[in-house]
DNA sequence: ACAAAAAATGTAACCGCTTACATTCAGTTT
DNA sequence: AAACTGAATGTAAGCGGTTACATTTTTTGT
């Protein structure tokens, strides 16, 4: 306590110094904060009360490098610009900071070379385990964590024949409800403005559960009409336009998420079409803009909250072993309004 | 290299393999890493081979014990959920990816015991400095960090008249300018819904410039309805009623931020009034969904993502030393859209 | 009351890196 | 060639905790 600290600010307490204070050695001030049960009341009340008094608060590095565990729990999300990922960021580290687990964010842009370049930075500083979105990335990752022995778990995904910790929601099987429902009400003609299905397996799968969908009604999945583009507003306010342009337009445009299917909300009512009388559009994640569209958005439910929340119960239990984790299937519902309705007469 | 991690991991290189391996000291090695400056080409190529050979990945607890620093930045922000934080977080980590830093994250819930605990939480994890936003906090906490010599910036408000390192924009002045422009409208009797005032800085400035407003256009200040909620859709909703249920209903309800203005508008049309010609609301922050409202909001733009970056800009030039850094104030605009029009005759 | 078992506490090594200081080495100067 | 530099490298002492193991204290059984 007598020394100050090497940017000539406050001297900060350290377990010596507790001990000191307490009468007692620094591993009892240790076992006092890591495990109470195993020292006498008496002691452990005396040791309490001097760090209190001395406002002592560990230092984590120390704590980390000589028990080898941070307490971080690393994020690497696609994006934190828009409600997407945020809500359900919020709800994990709301349940990790219960836990008394501090959260590491890194975004990728929805790269997987930077992905990849966040996942070892992630580790690299320590993270515990980690928290991804999608399967899809390189089998040299997982190997790596594997050999690490890093937990991590996937979210925003399930699917039961990949053999990896999960926490989310059949992309495909969500979005062919939704095109079912698309041509239950009589929509031929399909259009799709999805991100980029290269890298992005949910992105993928939702475009198959659309022509799963089609295929069940016999309609020619290769007709259906597939724009790839980012996930931005203006992204789908331009696909949009390019759709309408073809010489057969669409009856009913699918969009991979919220964001794409607003920019072509956007589009069409700014192109003087009547939404949905002349076309249908609908949207995937179910954000706050949805409900709040100048036509309120069909869209797909995404129980964004729960899957922050069970992600982050998944990696304490496999970091502290009991109990044993496993994959949750959280359900993704339809959620219909007002840009679905029958197929145009024709 | 040849123990097993405790995990049972595979074994991870340290600096002594690598100093092994190239022949070296370790201090070789650290200095080969940290200030490449100083040693000769020969041993500085000869360790890096040996560095990508084995794969070595400088252990980050260990380099933070010893040099007592963590290269970790936290940031504090009242909530993640909606747009308000989002885009700014996403910038300023950017920016600290770009510098090597990486980003941790706590939300306060817009509670001061809450961000209380979560500086002193990110501080004893190391964090080097920190982001806040607004003013608001208990001077105990500034001395805290003063004391510690943890830099911090004030970010989402601009205040010269405070000691703090900040960036962000005049809230008041911001409020005053759209309110003018309200006034100017013909609007007589405004009304104002508002986050919690007491422990928001931003919000009470918010307010405040409202009342300037009406003070220079000669409108009593205490005629303004104020009603003070949570920063939802759904509290904005029930404010608005509220505001209309009473007997001399606002023509112009003024709200603290385009989430509260979005359930207002949604609000004002469930109850079947025209927007704007039988009321006018306004928001502030420009968030996407204020451009994307059933009718578009008129509103204040806040430079986000500017306000990230050079918060993130401030904070190393903080920590680098050169050059010191500022507190800048960027400039929010009136973004006018459909939302405000001339007061209705009456 | 005494030995044995159990519980509580202390001692000290170690986690992997940085860095002050000591040493070596190569190049100048005289 | 000796003495003197300054640059490059090595040695080893921490950084502040945790924890295996040793030791002391308390409890239990007879």
């Amino acid at each position: 306590m007598d020394k100050t600290d090497k940017t000539g600010g406050v001297p900060v307490p350290t377990v010596a110094d507790v001990a000191a204070a307490a009468g007692v050695s620094t591993a009892t001030v240790s076992r006092c904060l890591n495990s109470p049960g195993v020292v006498s009341e008496k002691t452990l009340k005396k040791v309490l009360e001097a760090v209190d008094r001395l406002g002592y608060a560990p230092n984590f590095s120390a704590r980390a490098l000589a028990s080898n565990r941070t307490n971080m729990i690393g994020a690497i999300i696609p994006t934190m610009e828009n409600a997407i990922f945020a809500r359900g960021l919020q709800a994990f580290q709301e349940e990790l900071q219960k836990n008394g687990r501090t959260l590491l964010v890194a975004s990728s842009s929805y790269r997987s070379d930077l992905e990849e370049e966040q996942i070892r930075a992630l580790t690299a500083r320590g993270a515990d385990a980690l928290l991804l979105i999608g399967y899809h990335r390189d089998s040299r990752l997982y190997e790596f964590l594997e050999k690490r022995r890093i937990p991590y778990v996937v979210a925003w995904a399930y699917d039961p024949a990949k053999p990896h910790l999960s926490v989310g929601f059949n992309n495909r099987a969500a979005m062919r409800q939704l095109a079912d429902e698309v041509i239950g009400k009589g929509h031929r003609k399909l259009a799709c403005i999805s991100a980029d299905t290269a890298e992005n397996d949910r992105a993928r799968e939702r475009v198959n559960g659309i022509r799963d969908a089609m295929e069940a009604a016999g309609l020619d999945p290769a007709s259906l009409d597939i724009i790839e583009t980012s996930y931005a507003i203006d992204a789908g306010d331009a696909a949009f336009r390019a759709l309408v342009g073809a010489k057969t337009p669409p009856t009913a445009v699918i969009c991979g998420n919220d964001v794409l299917a607003v920019g072509a909300l956007r589009a069409a009512l700014a192109l003087g079409m009547n939404v949905p009388e002349d076309v249908s559009i609908t949207g995937f994640d179910n954000i706050e803009l949805a409900g709040l569209a100048p036509v309120p958005l069909t869209t797909v439910h995404v129980p964004h909250r729960r899957m922050g929340q069970f992600a982050a119960q998944a990696l304490l239990a496999a970091l502290g072993g009991t109990p044993p984790p496993h994959s949750t299937e959280l359900p993704a519902e339809l959620c219909l309004r007002a840009t679905l309705a029958r197929a145009p007469a024709g």
